[in-house]
DNA sequence: GTCGTAGTATTACGGTCGTAGTTCTACAGG
DNA sequence: CCTGTAGAACTACGACCGTAATACTACGAC
């Protein structure tokens, strides 16, 4: 614990987090190729280079040469990064109740009786599991 | 479905979530009653005021003049910010699967057993109410 | 060796946020 | 009437975002 994700803010955009998206489903990817990736956005190719740039300072991506092109490879996994954004904002909005915020995600939202039942059987597994173990 | 919550990005940070959160709390505050409420973070009171203007220019808030100083109302429930920003968390970073978001939650925090009973009571009468009227 | 060009580096600009100093205005006390 | 002062209005500034134009560099083809 020692990512950048929990040194505060962990808090991307939108189009930020597009591209890590563009970078975590191709491994590696160089510029021209998360530009592809995000082709339908219609951003100049420089507008990509500055995102991966900031995201690099970030210490969210790094980044080698190859040729003269740089490959970008992020340095934080998709998870950690959900983990992290949830975990701030159920910390900022719900005060930490995770609880509410299920609440409030089962209460606004149309969710179909397969989803409700998903999510009811996890909660089984893990209210079964009891505290054998704990974690993990 | 008209509010300034509807109409794209309703993220607002800690510090304007605290600000609301003072207003809401209240009912109707002043500035100086906001900025006491906010006491332990230290700012200025002139920042307080800053914060309530710039949140009422995003439409999230409104003033009356009463003597000489400025009391604020919210223009939105706390309920609506929650949703909103719940809402466009699960679209950006889970692109909207709910349940996905859900077991998330569950699968990274330790949450003790009752609050977990808990949340499965909510949705076990959510299945059970089924979908005789689908919603209200 | 010169030059086109791919691709990175630099710079920019308008917006928002956090933060607050400075200025203006008008009520209350003398 | 004059003035202190409470409190709002205006201005500011560094940081970061979205967006990109422009500048630079070096490889590859002649």
């Amino acid at each position: 614990m020692s990512s950048p994700l929990s040194t505060g803010s962990g808090q991307l955009s939108e189009l930020q987090l597009a591209v890590m998206r563009a970078v975590w489903v191709a491994d590696e990817a160089t510029v021209a190729e998360v530009h592809e990736a995000l082709a339908e956005r219609g951003l100049a190719p420089t507008t990509v280079a500055t995102l991966l740039n900031r995201l690099e300072k970030r210490g969210l991506l790094s980044h080698r040469t190859e040729g003269r092109q740089f490959v970008y490879r992020a340095l934080v996994a998709e998870d950690q990064l959900r983990t992290t954004m949830v975990e701030e904002l159920t910390d900022r909005v719900f005060a930490g109740d995770v609880a509410a915020l299920v609440s409030q995600l089962l209460a606004d939202h149309e969710i179909d009786a397969g989803e409700l039942a998903r999510v009811r059987s996890i909660i089984d597994a893990r209210l079964r599991e009891g505290s054998d173990d704990g974690h993990r």
